[in-house]
RNA sequence: GGCGACAUAGCCAAGUGGUAAGGCAGAGGUCUGCAAAACCUUCAUCCCCGGUUCAAAUCCGGGUGUCGCCUCCA
């Protein structure tokens, strides 16, 4: 398989440091608020990717933190006037809700600051032996000029990045380029843990490095994360894991492109952003991923109404061919159909061209176009009827790529018909039968109005809830 | 100022040297009591200019435009 390396800015083989096992780490949310979906395309890409490798054959170890100790929590908990834990925990339980929407399977471990306080501290005090970091007013820093390879993820030359840099008001650093492993306590109602250097609380950084470590090892496979975390935020975990351990922290750096909404990037300063939360009031998580995947994981996407309409209604497409089959599968020929095995057979181009596409540094959007062409192959094949055989193996090789997509993987509870629909469409199937057109599209219509649409197939009547 | 990405039909989007995948929308048709779904047909020469090549959307050079990172940010 060929992934892009932000590392070296070109596509590589993928070799896993163990043959057949690939350790994963990608950032995940600061738990302040619902994640908008912006936030959402790192999750649901990176999940697709450890999909797609499973699916390839390879265990796959994922972890993917929660970062709930962090500024914008203190400031959330001082608004809300609650504890700066309570807002982490709620929008913790927040995100799986979403998560589990979108299809995101739970991380194999989803590690949190706060519980990693002790490990960050010996990290830190490593990096101070190494001569790395230095203590100020209880504030630790990151010598960043000490570390020789800095700038090589983001291909930033140090020199021009001290230009930009600046030393915020209370900071005491000794070059702007520094970065803080370790915040003093300002007010004394902050969240804060002892340490050999005073009250205090991790910065940002140092948190990746150090659970990345404990829960994967000192160098791993591939490193996820968004585009805008390439600097300065994976920048320095790579500074700080390789000054600490004497390894190469990642092989593969890989990062999505960003949502954008009228060409601009989506981002909370801006307050352009939606939530997932709320665009799950107008299209199911399945909808949304669907859309997430339709373009390449590295090209920026626009967030639109009417680009979710089009996702939406191609979707659709493969929903109903799969609708289909689940209904064939029930009233369906118990003859097989002519050549059915060789017609089967001829399906698998479509899984070869997939497999084909995906190792290509997972083209979801390619991924898509192979399965429309099986839905197409099968649709024409579905047209004047199938064997239940038939149908069940179609829908197989449907349901093989789409859950490897993450769409389409979700059991929907199969609610039984309420005596009452039953009897509307009993009813209807006599008004047909008396060719009562007027009173059988009456019930037709009352049915639409509940959620139900039926559909008069040479088979019978197929029941469709929306 | 430094670093980087992108520009393909009405819309979305693959394709990175051999003559434009796929989807949405539209148009016409088949099927259907009507519908829905499906099926068939139809719908681009790839921002501009120059170059390399037998051959370029694809490589090189120059433009133009859009966006991103360099500050919290997926």
């Amino acid at each position: 398989m060929q992934v892009y390396n932000t590392l070296t800015n070109r596509k590589e083989e993928f070799v896993p440091i163990e043959p057949g096992k690939v350790k994963m780490y990608v950032c995940g949310p600061t738990v302040y608020n619902y994640f908008h979906i912006g936030n959402a395309r790192p999750f649901v890409v990176f999940d697709t990717l450890r999909r797609y490798f499973k699916f390839r054959g390879y265990e796959v170890k994922f972890v993917q933190n929660f970062t709930d100790v962090d500024d914008k929590i203190i400031n959330k908990a001082k608004e809300e006037g609650i504890t700066a834990p309570e807002v982490s925990e709620k929008y913790i339980k927040e995100y799986f809700d979403d998560a589990e929407a979108l299809g995101v399977m739970k991380a194999d471990v989803h590690p949190k600051v706060s519980e990693h306080i002790p490990e960050i501290i010996d990290f830190v005090q490593t990096l101070i032996e190494k001569g790395y970091a230095y203590e100020a007013d209880g504030d630790v820093y990151y010598s960043t000029r000490h570390f020789h390879d800095y700038g090589k993820l983001s291909g930033q030359n140090i020199d021009d990045l001290e230009s930009g840099a600046r030393i915020a008001i209370g900071e005491v650093k000794k070059d702007p380029l520094d970065f803080a492993l370790w915040k003093a306590r300002k007010e004394e109602s902050e969240i804060a843990w002892e340490s050999p250097w005073g009250m205090g609380r991790p910065g940002w950084h140092i948190e990746c490095s150090t659970m990345a470590k404990k829960h994967l090892g000192t160098t791993i496979d591939i490193h996820g994360g968004g585009q805008d975390l390439t600097f300065p935020h994976h920048e320095n975990e790579i500074a700080q894991s390789e000054a600490c351990n004497d390894a190469e922290f990642a092989h593969y750096w890989m990062h999505n492109g960003y949502i954008n909404v009228d060409g601009k990037k989506m981002s909370k300063s801006l307050g352009n952003f939606f939530t997932v939360r709320d665009i799950r009031e107008h299209y199911s998580g399945d909808v949304i991923r669907f859309f997430l995947l339709s373009g390449h994981y590295r090209s920026p996407i626009n967030f639109s109404d009417s680009l979710m309409e089009q996702s939406k209604q191609g979707y659709e497409r493969i929903a109903t061919a799969i609708e289909t089959l689940e209904f064939l599968m029930a009233n369906g020929t118990d003859e097989p159909i002519e050549n059915e095995a060789d017609k089967l057979a001829a399906l698998d181009k479509h899984k070869e061209k997939f497999i084909e596409v995906m190792d290509d540094d997972l083209n979801t959007a390619d991924g898509i176009a192979a399965i429309f062409e099986l839905v197409s192959d099968i649709n024409h094949e579905v047209k004047d009827g199938t064997s239940k055989f038939y149908a069940k193996e179609a829908l197989a090789k449907i349901k093989e790529l789409t859950d490897v997509l993450g769409v389409f993987s979700q059991e929907d509870e199969e609610a039984g018909l309420g005596d009452d629909i039953q009897a509307l469409i009993d009813e209807r199937q006599a008004a047909r039968a008396e060719k009562n057109w007027a009173k059988a599209d009456e019930i037709r219509d009352k049915l639409a109005a509940m959620g139900i649409t039926l559909k008069d197939t040479p088979q019978g009547v197929q029941i469709i809830r929306n």
